[in-house]
DNA sequence: GTCTATATAACGATAGAC
DNA sequence: GTCTATCGTTATATAGAC
């Protein structure tokens, strides 16, 4: 016997995710702080008292929310750089990877860095057994080159820090960057997406001796 | 006739300096909606209400922050970027007054960066003389090099945010960047002294052609 | 100027009808 | 599962005594 007529739709699923969704939009931008579970109801359509009834809290829709944030914008990124890769194959990738995920959410770095104090424990446990392993790879390749003569001495800390900034600081601050550049929403985004290619190149004109 | 006895201290000033110096704090760390007035209260040793007799309002208390924040952080760096030095001295320059203030904020990038979408007008209205002649000197400078052979094509803008986000990233994004890198709070902040002096030569190795 | 006490509004969260 | 109505708390801001 069936619980529920079939044109009835079954939508808890749906509604849920929709509430995702929604918070998803509103925390990215204004913050845990900022934001107000109103505004997430009416962007999902639905009550207020419907966002309790599904998650909890504002906390425990947060913690849904940044969790889910962290797990699609680490994993890949990793994914790459933890490859046999050689270390330019590596960069590639990794900025392939980062900039296809970011440039349909450029709100997820900003947020992402921005609310890192509220669940710390959540970003090291996702990141901690990615981390060595990369970390490890990496100072490997870079000591192997510079032994070689093909790379000039670097620690990979400062390696993966330089990367990063690149990749991420333009998103993180868009705003004020597109004040410095003096550029409108659109020619921005044409800067940023000129970065894709060029990182690559200026990466390898970090490292390689005879670039 | 004097308003005042000698011994009985004249203490506005005072009292308003301390009141914009725990803003400040409260300010840097826990951004707009996450900051308090009774912690500001309680941080400069006074009470709640005689914030609103110096300053209406928490937005004007805020803005009176974020003005301070803006001007700290940016004149410095454009005085140094608008000189007529030669392209690498302007970056040595810009780096060693980037680091000489923030430093001493490590809030303060994260701080203006994060809190820009509440007064960008605030904020291009100060760079916005700086900002068209800085761009217009670094291109030529670019150009001639690359017209010379001495160094690589560049566009003035990707220059410049290469050179912030090399700088400014490792201290908007230090909490997440600590969990990535494996460093504890001293080893971090080794790591980010030690890019005071790499910075500009790997800046040199991105533009001069035979770095 | 600085305090205590309070007004007013907003927010997160819950109760209960449907 | 979704709604309306409301509670309890906390935040900004003001009034008024000293």
């Amino acid at each position: 016997m069936m619980r529920k007529a079939m044109n009835r739709v079954h939508q808890e699923p749906e509604t849920e995710r929709r509430i995702l969704c929604s918070a998803e939009k509103v925390f990215y931008r204004q913050g845990y702080d900022g934001a107000r579970m109103q505004e997430i109801a009416d962007e999902a359509g639905i009550n207020k008292a419907l966002l309790h009834y599904y998650f909890r809290s504002k906390d425990r829709l947060f913690d849904a929310v940044f969790s889910d944030a962290v797990l699609r914008l680490v994993p890949p990124v990793f994914a790459v750089m933890n490859s046999d890769s050689a270390l330019m194959d590596k960069v590639r990738g990794f900025v392939d990877a980062y900039f296809s995920t970011v440039s349909q959410n450029p709100f997820l770095p900003g947020f992402v860095v921005h609310e890192m104090h509220r669940n710390p424990s959540r970003f090291s446990e996702i990141i901690k057994e990615s981390r060595l392993l990369m970390l490890e790879g990496l100072q490997h390749q870079l000591d192997e080159g510079a032994a070689n003569g093909e790379l000039i001495p670097m620690q990979a800390e400062q390696f993966i820090l330089n990367l990063l900034s690149l990749c991420a600081f333009p998103f993180v601050a868009a705003g004020a960057m597109q004040s410095v550049s003096g550029k409108n929403d659109a020619e921005y985004q044409q800067l940023l997406e000129e970065r894709r290619e060029l990182i690559p190149q200026w990466m390898s004109r970090l490292v390689e001796c005879g670039a």
